[in-house]
DNA sequence: ATGTCGGCCATAGGCCGA
């Protein structure tokens, strides 16, 4: 079961790059972000004419996940629980039937925190940065309650995290950024330390590996990048790995998003 | 230091978000 995760940067400006990639790498589930789209407008026949289930959760100009899944889906769910409030669209979920196993997928998209408000050293409450991490707690208190089950799941996507200087180009340039700074690293480091495996770098070591390269100043011809999509496995999803790649190559094509796909291969 | 996109409203370019 190859399951990608992609932050296509809007599902419009995509139309042609997205489903050309999808031909290629021949994902069984693609787990999408910012597709800045509302449900209605969302192109799905694109998708379902290549034999893909269409689930979305979207909303108008900002933020959006979906997943397309060639394998059957249950229990779909959208909107990361805790806070009602909450009408930023950046969380689904949903049962993915495998050949041999069920996996409880969740795409994401993390908040990206900035600016950086901080009064005495204390998130300025309704910030953005206080918003990206109540909503890490957030996914923490969900995680949790799926690792209970002790299943084979995932939380895939845009987390808007580098989680270690290695992780940049120019790790400096990053150190007071709502993607780098401690708070946000310890967010992080929390929700994994409940027993994940992040699964690209149970596979690959050092530096050089980026996710994302900004539009700006030349970033991808200088490879000038950061690594902020990850995925999150389960010990019972961990186990089933096979491979972890970062498809880096989509960033050099015709109308590329920012980010690039990644993905795991698992044994399920 | 700056360099760019995408989407919106609205129909040209400014604003927001990243």
């Amino acid at each position: 079961m190859k399951i990608a995760s992609f932050n296509i940067n809007g599902i419009k400006a995509r139309i042609k790059a997205l489903p050309d990639w999808l031909d290629e790498a021949q994902p069984d589930v693609a787990l999408l972000q910012e597709i800045k789209s509302v449900d209605e407008a969302f192109p799905r026949e694109l998708f379902e004419e290549r034999g893909y289930r269409v689930e979305t959760h979207g909303q108008k100009s900002f933020n959006g996940v979906a997943i397309l899944s060639k394998l059957p889906l249950e229990d779909v769910s959208r909107g990361l629980p805790g806070d009602d409030s909450d009408e930023q669209a950046r969380w689904i979920e949903a049962t993915v039937i495998g050949d041999k196993t069920a996996v409880r997928v969740c795409g994401l998209y993390l908040p990206n925190g900035n600016p950086v408000e901080l009064d005495n050293g204390q998130p300025v409450r309704g910030g953005k940065y206080d918003y990206k991490l109540k909503w890490m707690e957030r996914l923490h208190a969900r995680a949790q309650e799926l690792l209970a089950a002790e299943e084979p799941f995932l939380m895939a996507g845009d987390y808007n995290i580098i989680p270690q200087d290695e992780d940049a180009k120019k790790p400096e340039s990053w150190q007071e950024d709502a993607l780098a700074r401690p708070e946000s690293r310890a967010a992080f480091r929390r929700i994994l330390n409940l027993g994940f495996t992040e699964a690209f770098r149970a596979r690959t070591h050092g530096p050089g590996h980026y996710s994302f390269w900004d539009y700006q100043a030349g970033a991808w011809q200088r490879d000038n990048g950061i690594r902020i999509d990850h995925f999150l496995l389960s010990p019972q999803a961990a186990d089933m790995m096979i491979d972890c790649q970062i498809d880096k190559e989509i960033r050099g094509r015709e109308k590329p998003s920012d980010h690039v796909p990644i993905w795991v291969e698992l044994d399920a």
